[in-house]
RNA sequence: GGCGCGUUCGUCUAGUGGCUUAGGACGCCGCCCUCUCAAGGCGGAGAUCACGGGUUCGAAUCCCGUACGCGCUACCA
């Protein structure tokens, strides 16, 4: 197996959307496929009937499709060891549990729901292990093809030996020994001619010649049960490396209920892949150097199962935010240019006409100053309107008795050139303010503000230039008007 | 209840017996830069390494126990 070119795969069950956690596992399983040059296959585990979700296997792929991780083998791409879809594969495992049947190693069982809730209710009461009694093994051959011939429902049983230990040996946490006395038998084909996970995983994981289990810690537990499968097979068994569970800020497993799990739920909030994967992907491993920001081919490069470690991981939101604007710094403008298209298009601004030059000047202003790409637009509206309204305390504290009076003369002096660059903005401010003599504060503050409506954003003589010299102007004008009405006391003489 | 896994700053983590007065990152605070806000640079606060025993000249690192947390305990995955 060690020379086998490793076979991973990333196996969701269709639940209507793609959880974090399982984006976390997906990663995993790609970076080692991709820094091994072994495959990533995709296969959809969907044997349960009663968690049929219309357009969840199609979500799901979109959402992989999205961040970026593309499989070798799987639904759409195919491959040579489907199909990928478990309902699709009943056969296969029906005629796996009959061998399983014949070796004594599985079993028939008939119970009906009610016994199997009472015996559960006795033993928990007893304070047992909660496990099926065997009692199907007591019928007598002849019972159970009767049983089958006459069309009495039924579902196939692992026959577990007592008394025995099995031992998980897993790349992550090591060797686990487990007692086969608490291990139930588990049932393997549901009485809808289903298997469970238990054996469709076994039986596919061999079948597709999956190298490396890379899954969630929760599957640990059953992991004997799956040992046991291999075994009862004469299968060779895959290394198995349990993740590290990603928890709520209270330390339970990740849910709904405490914030968005879904990648799409991201997606919508503008997160980049690049920031979410980068992210996700320090949840429970690192480079073993300083580094925390990666690209996708970084990390395939760095990526090893070795240096995964035990612990679950909080799913904080801050980090996340901070490698976002990192991700979108390190963007070239053409590409920001594009995405602030599309998140025009989406809002107030969308019948705006707009030239791309002009965009391309925002971004370059805007970029230290976002984190999120439509705050190329939220934090910044006066690059796209006049502002309606002009910020109190920053009146308060930067609109002076002689501001509307400098104010004027500022506006006489832009007035009076044509095609201004940014410099003659800084040229104009500065040498009015040399003139009469004053701190350029006094000019640079309620300009901004007489043109942004505003106390924050990018240098003032680079604000001026993007706002162009005839709506400079007329936005002075304008302000001239508005600030003296809501402070009537202050007059545009001196 | 049983079984399993885990436990280093608020959070993500480095650390595999001496290099550690426990390092980095996010967040927070301060300073610098500066026309503002950011970005950037510099600095600070913040972890008795869950607790208790051992082993050892020496332990966050090895062993045992306890506590706590989480996972599993379905004809779900």
């Amino acid at each position: 197996m060690i020379n086998e070119t490793p076979r991973v795969r990333f196996a969701p069950s269709p639940t209507g959307y793609l959880h974090i956690g399982g984006l976390r596992t997906a990663l995993y399983n790609y970076l080692f496929a991709r820094n091994t040059n072994g495959k990533f296959i995709l296969r959809i585990e969907d044997t349960d009937r009663k968690r049929y979700i219309e357009g969840a296997v199609e979500n799901l792929l979109n959402t992989l499709k999205w961040v970026g991780l593309d499989y070798d083998e799987g639904p759409e791409v195919g491959g040579d060891y489907g199909p990928y879809y478990q309902s699709k594969r009943l056969d296969i495992y029906k005629k796996y549990a009959e061998e399983l049947i014949e070796k004594g190693k599985a079993y028939y069982a008939f119970d009906t729901p009610e016994r199997l809730k009472q015996l559960h209710e006795e033993q928990l009461k007893k304070n047992e292990q909660t496990k099926y009694d065997k009692f199907a093994l007591t019928l007598p051959e002849e019972v159970i093809k009767q049983k089958i011939e006459s069309g009495e429902p039924y579902v196939v049983r692992l026959n577990v030996p007592p008394d025995k230990s099995v031992i998980v040996d897993d790349l992550i946490r090591g060797k686990v020994e487990f007692d086969t006395n608490i291990v139930d038998d588990q049932i393997l084909i549901k009485s809808d001619g289903f298997p469970t996970y238990h054996l469709a995983n076994v039986v596919d994981d061999h079948l597709m010649k999956i190298t490396h289990v890379i899954r969630g810690e929760e599957w640990l537990s059953s992991t004997p049960k799956h040992v046991l499968l291999y075994d009862f097979f004469g299968w060779e068994k895959p290394i198995f490396a349990h993740l590290p569970l990603l928890l709520n800020p209270d330390k339970t497993k990740l849910s709904k209920r405490q914030g968005d799990v879904a990648v799409e739920d991201y997606k919508d909030k503008g997160y980049l892949k690049e920031a979410l994967i980068n992210f996700v992907a320090l949840l429970g491993w690192n480079a073993g150097d300083e580094q925390e920001f990666f690209t996708l081919d970084e990390l395939i490069h760095k990526f090893t199962l070795e240096r995964v470690h035990k612990a679950g991981a909080v799913f904080n939101l801050e980090k996340l935010v901070w490698l976002n604007a990192e991700h979108l710094r390190s963007k070239p403008n053409a590409e920001l240019l594009q995405m602030l298209r599309e998140e025009l298009k989406k809002s107030k601004y969308a019948d705006l006409k707009i030239e791309d030059n002009k965009l391309l000047l925002i971004i370059e202003a805007m970029k230290p100053r976002v984190e999120f790409v439509k705050e190329f637009i939220t934090k910044c509206p006066y690059f796209y309107e006049a502002p309606t309204e002009y910020d109190e305390k920053v009146i308060k504290k930067r609109w002076k008795e002689d501001s509307p009076g400098l104010l004027l003369k500022l506006r006489d002096k832009i007035a009076q050139l044509d095609d201004l660059k940014k410099e003659d903005y800084e040229n104009i401010l500065n040498n009015l303010a040399e003139e009469l003599n004053i701190g350029k504060g006094k000019l640079i503050h309620p300009v901004r503000l007489a043109v942004s409506g505003s106390g924050t954003g990018p240098g003032i003589y680079n604000l001026l230039y993007i706002i162009g010299k005839d709506e400079c102007i007329n936005r002075i004008n304008r302000a001239l008007e508005k600030i003296k009405t809501t402070n009537p006391d202050l007059t545009e003489e001196n």
